[in-house]
DNA sequence: AATCTTGCGTCCCATTTGGAACTTGCTTTA
DNA sequence: TAAAGCAAGTTCCAAATGGGACGCAAGATT
């Protein structure tokens, strides 16, 4: 379904509208996608204050931060691991090993550098007390959000959640092509 | 790439620690976040596949798609409505918003550039071709995300979602002071 | 009206990002 | 055991990003 609708009545000439069209009513109220916008928009909301909060305290980029958290979660883990579990390329996370390894906040990797294959990564004694530090911000601030449900709809938001990402499998990964409108009919055109 | 493909445990052959540590489960199981961090996943194997999709196709970087999907849902909104919408900053919206101008997806500005004040956004008629070829590949996309859940469920889910989306007044913004473990003055508490 | 204030959009530029090719080393196969 | 295969980590470099300063218009204040 395409309704191309345009979900405010446009106003022709919006006069100078001192009220635009809520946009964020629009995305909250008559989305083709309300559920994964909420996803995005508390993600955002979440994540923004929070990493600009560690990066002027601590002066840790996003990425860092994530190595460090991922690895007090599962000490000895890669990489290769760290990206797998949140989205940033391997590059991104090489720079930033690099640099907390600089910083002594994770222990010195006993392989050569150049490369080998995969490497266990663990979080040195400052690297710990960093976390300890943090986290609890962390935490804090997903309480506050969760704050307006009751108990009972806070687990069961939890089990939902569980439960969509257990069968990511199912979806993730790649477009259906069925559900493509066409990626390719012919090169150049889409001639509608 | 965002195919993880149980890559997972191939070999538990690591010399000293052994132990192959799952971090996805531990991210999952373990987390003092649990429900941001599933926020994140989600929307991370969610946007990924699309928007690269997106890209390869339309030639469109997420921003620019962004700026399409926000006037196709409420049209007529500024540069600074689809920013506070979208989390994207004012300066790579404009950039963005320049570019589809000039690709004829959303309609000349009349106003001068040397930017004015608040200026209404419209997609072409181009623009609206493109969103509804595009849209339909979205809406399955969080279709299939939620088709292990039975209608009640997804009802339930959606109902919840917007309770946090609507008290986000609440808890966003900015950290808690009181939650801040001593941003620079004497530290105190939690120590361990 | 004159002036101040607010806030949107743009430009500049240092920094960050990530695709692609490469290096290295484990694993598999013959 | 040699050779091929494959995956983790690194490097290179062009491109994207976003902070900050600026210009400009519409309220707000007097």
């Amino acid at each position: 379904m395409t309704g191309p609708q345009t979900a405010y009545d446009q106003e022709f000439g919006t006069p100078d509208t001192g009220q635009s069209p809520d946009m964020l009513d629009a995305k909250l109220w008559d989305n083709p996608c309300p559920f994964t916008f909420r996803l995005n928009y508390l993600a955002l909301l979440y994540n923004t204050p929070l990493y600009s909060w560690i990066l002027e305290t601590y002066g840790l980029k996003r990425p860092e931060y994530v190595v460090l958290y991922s690895l007090a979660l599962a000490d000895g883990g890669s990489a290769r691991d760290v990206s797998r579990t949140s989205g940033f390329p391997k590059n991104t996370l090489s720079r930033a090993i690099k640099r907390l390894e600089l910083m002594g906040l994770i222990e010195a990797r006993t392989k050569a550098p150049g490369g080998g294959r995969k490497q266990a990564l663990h979080l040195s004694e400052k690297g710990w007390a960093l976390i300890n530090q943090t986290r609890p911000t962390f935490e804090t601030q997903e309480k506050r959000m969760l704050e307006v449900l009751s108990d009972g709809e806070r687990q069961m938001m939890f089990e939902l959640m569980s439960k969509v990402v257990l069968a990511s499998q199912d979806w993730a990964g790649d477009i259906p092509p069925d559900a493509l409108p066409e990626t390719h009919t012919s090169k150049k055109g889409n001639p509608q």
